[in-house]
DNA sequence: AATGTTTTATAGTGAACGATATGAAACCTA
DNA sequence: TAGGTTTCATATCGTTCACTATAAAACATT
């Protein structure tokens, strides 16, 4: 059993040597089946949606992919990118107020891009559904908390060097960006522009109560 | 033409005397087809789904409904309120601050009822969908635009009458408040419960530049 | 009781859903 | 070139979709 897993994975990042090749990039593919997915949502879409917009056969869909869900996630992990390079984002920002700043202006670029969806596929693929996709949703939630509880945890490092009073509640600051990125891709499915989101993201970091910067190594005197 | 539209409204509201009598009362399906809708979204809730929750048959639901689309934005209308309702609420509040404080808190209760779904309608129903459903979706978004266009005349009021300094950016500011309210349902979604979304509409309104208060006499002296 | 009107429950419409069985086609190895 | 392996295009599979035709049932009126 184990043995037939590794053997598995192994095929998929160096394909058999026999047989008829592909004849599609399955990088590529995957991409076009994650726009779909963002334009229209994961129960929304349908597998000919995706045929369509892959430029492949169902049957080869299902051979490269398993089935609906299993595409679905690939491309939501696609869409989400590297959460350890997020992480490192996060963590390698000169302050929480920063990381959280630069995280809503760039959801406010990814939700105009010209080439891609309006919105956030994570706020909007699998908001709500059937029973049948309850897996789905609950894949998307967990990314969604991933990113939030990186959030708060740069919070609390930031309480601790004294870069954010020591009576900051981390909790709301981390919900709050959740909740303005997310609504953010309200507005942009809405149709509201760039500049509109960005102003969006600036007005929600005023908010957070930032100590005046001097010298870093003054900043933790500030708030005996 | 007109004089059928005028009795059919007229038969709505006041029906007709002959007949089998209808064996559920429409007010009360309704309310459930719009929890099922709530909880579901549009698209990804069935037919057959509704006639479950409903307690009717297809044939009665769509002699009561037309179709269901139409259901969905009568379900829709109901869950929103009466927006003249709502433009009072916002006139009649001490500010604009106040308005938006008030209904972020209402939409935290809301969000987090124990007899409701969790979440907004508004804003799960519909975030996504097929080509079919367009018409859904613009309905959708064009009740949150009437929300954020009453907040943004609320704030401009305010900014007239000196309770918002004068270089206030209101779109922004009601932008921003729909973006959160919006987020809120993504948060009650992943499981949120009423407090954390109490602290997520409080912290959200910190941003606000609202002048110290004194006498109300004396508020435009602020800011000359 | 007979008639007219509306709603009821039953059953079923064609179309689209997610997912596959099948055999020919296209490659590598020998 | 022959054998082995994998993917290809075609043609579906049974189920569910939104929706409705039909006729019996339940009322008011006469």
């Amino acid at each position: 059993m184990t043995l037939l897993v590794v053997t598995m994975k192994h095929e998929a990042t160096h394909p058999r040597k026999t047989g008829r090749p592909l004849s599609f990039d399955r990088d590529d593919v995957l991409n076009k089946a994650m726009l779909t997915f963002w334009q229209s949502g994961y129960e929304t879409t349908s597998i000919s949606d995706l045929t369509a917009a892959m430029g492949v056969t169902a049957p080869s869909l299902y051979a490269a992919f398993g089935n609906k869900q299993q595409l679905f996630l690939e491309a939501m992990r696609r869409y989400a990118g590297d959460p350890v390079a997020l992480e490192q984002d996060i963590t390698a920002a000169p302050t929480a107020h920063d990381a959280v700043a630069a995280m809503l202006r760039r959801a406010a670029l990814l939700y105009t891009g010209e080439t891609t969806p309006p919105g956030c596929l994570l706020a909007s693929a699998a908001a709500t559904g059937s029973p049948d996709a309850a897996e789905v949703r609950a894949a998307v939630a967990a990314e969604r908390r991933a990113i939030r509880d990186m959030i708060q945890r740069r919070i609390e490092v930031d309480m601790g060097r004294g870069l954010l009073p020591s009576d900051t509640d981390p909790a709301p600051l981390a919900d709050l960006a959740i909740a303005v990125m997310q609504g953010m891709s309200v507005l942009a499915r809405d149709g509201a522009d760039r500049e509109r989101l960005l102003a969006v993201a600036e007005t929600a970091m005023l908010g957070w109560r930032v100590p005046a910067r001097t010298h870093p190594t003054d900043i933790s005197m500030h708030h005996p």
